[in-house]
DNA sequence: ACCTGAACACCGTTCAAGT
DNA sequence: ACCTGAACACCGTTCAAGT
């Protein structure tokens, strides 16, 4: 609140830091909360599951006593929630790229789409079960992060609306309808492969194609 | 090793027991392993996660001190394959039991085979989860449990060969991929309404029905 | 202002011991 | 023969305290 450079300024920049992190000077106490999520990201890569990370484990990564995450979040499903809202938006970033890289042809902006979309999760392992099969979703209070994700469904939505206006695909459709059937099918892709890596799989981007072709009715 | 009865089992019978669960007899150690998969396994059904079960939860559900587990059991690894071996044995028979009440029509016993699969995944969602969504598997090093699930694939292998062998099947048929891609939708179907329960699904047996039309290129 | 040490109740697992 | 108590290194979380 006080601007003047008082004891705790002078003792930070003077003592020699201890600790492997060294404390962040005045206003930055924001940085650690940056460091913290970056380094919980990196530890959900490598262990592929919200539930095997631990706090601890996060806080060693930082360079930082444990007690000190508490200070930026209330809880660990607090600090899994934050890098899972990151994660959708990375996520969601690139199916957007992908779709738009596509063309103009509706069909093949949402092809581009579902085969982003398998790919991020086989590129990503340990953040797509997070993201899609972690058990932090059950236990959000906060109305505004039950929404997550739900973006990535309306995108696909919406990629199927131009697909039905420029008369692309066959009639009745109900689009939304549509949408649930192929995301559930791409999920499958996705989430066997990670899960199932013992069993010998097919070639993703194929099975993507196949998949979307053969819910849309389209020629294989 | 010796069969008579000797001062073990003298105490045994005689000693009143301070634990919850009486001592076993002599030769009845054996009930405890089965009385551990039980607990287990109607744990794993609440927890809905294998990390989230504790084996010492395991030991007080059973009332046992948690060593006790390791009399029968190397690790918690080896208490979750062997539950998750039951698992699929329960699953797979449930499968076969819906294709055979299906009648001889071999596409309604795949369709059935498909339904029950979805359903058995909605009815036991934190024994779907441990089975096609645990970590389980990644840490399983005896090969004979590296086979765990197969047959439920190879089930529906043979559905689509007798169903092609009927002429029901457009050609040509790679039997083996088309049970792949339909099994990543299944999966698909089951994992995404148990792990995303906010969102509005469809009629589960409609999405299954549509898929697996759309997959063998059947008429909607 | 920013961060930590010590503590609590949990966990998987081991090992010497109890009945 | 069947089972446990006490211990170890872990975990999430709290709270009084340190710089």
């Amino acid at each position: 609140m006080t601007p003047v450079k008082g004891f705790w300024h002078h003792f930070f920049m003077t003592s020699t830091s201890l600790p492997r992190r060294s404390r962040a000077p005045r206003g930055e106490g924001e940085r650690l909360r940056g460091d913290i999520l970056k380094a919980t990201s990196r530890l959900l890569a490598r262990m592929g599951s919200d539930e095997a990370l631990s706090l601890r484990a996060v806080a060693r990564e930082v360079g930082v006593s444990p007690p000190s995450v508490y200070l930026h979040f209330p809880d660990k499903q607090a600090v899994l929630v934050a890098v899972a809202a990151e994660l959708f938006g990375d996520l969601e970033h690139t199916l957007d790229a992908a779709a738009a890289d596509a063309g103009d042809d509706p069909v093949a902006a949402l092809l581009a789409r579902a085969r982003a979309y398998v790919i991020w999760g086989m590129k990503n392992p340990g953040h797509y079960k997070v993201l899609y099969e972690g058990t932090l979703l059950r236990h959000i209070t906060d109305p505004a992060d039950r929404s997550f994700g739900r973006t990535a469904l309306l995108a696909l939505i919406s990629d199927l609306e131009r697909a039905a206006a420029a008369g692309a695909l066959p009639p009745p459709d109900d689009t939304e309808r549509t949408a649930r059937l192929l995301w559930q099918a791409l999920h499958g892709v996705a989430s066997l492969r990670i899960n199932k890596p013992g069993v010998v799989w097919d070639d993703p981007e194929g099975d993507v194609e196949a998949l979307v072709r053969a819910v849309l009715r389209l020629a294989p």
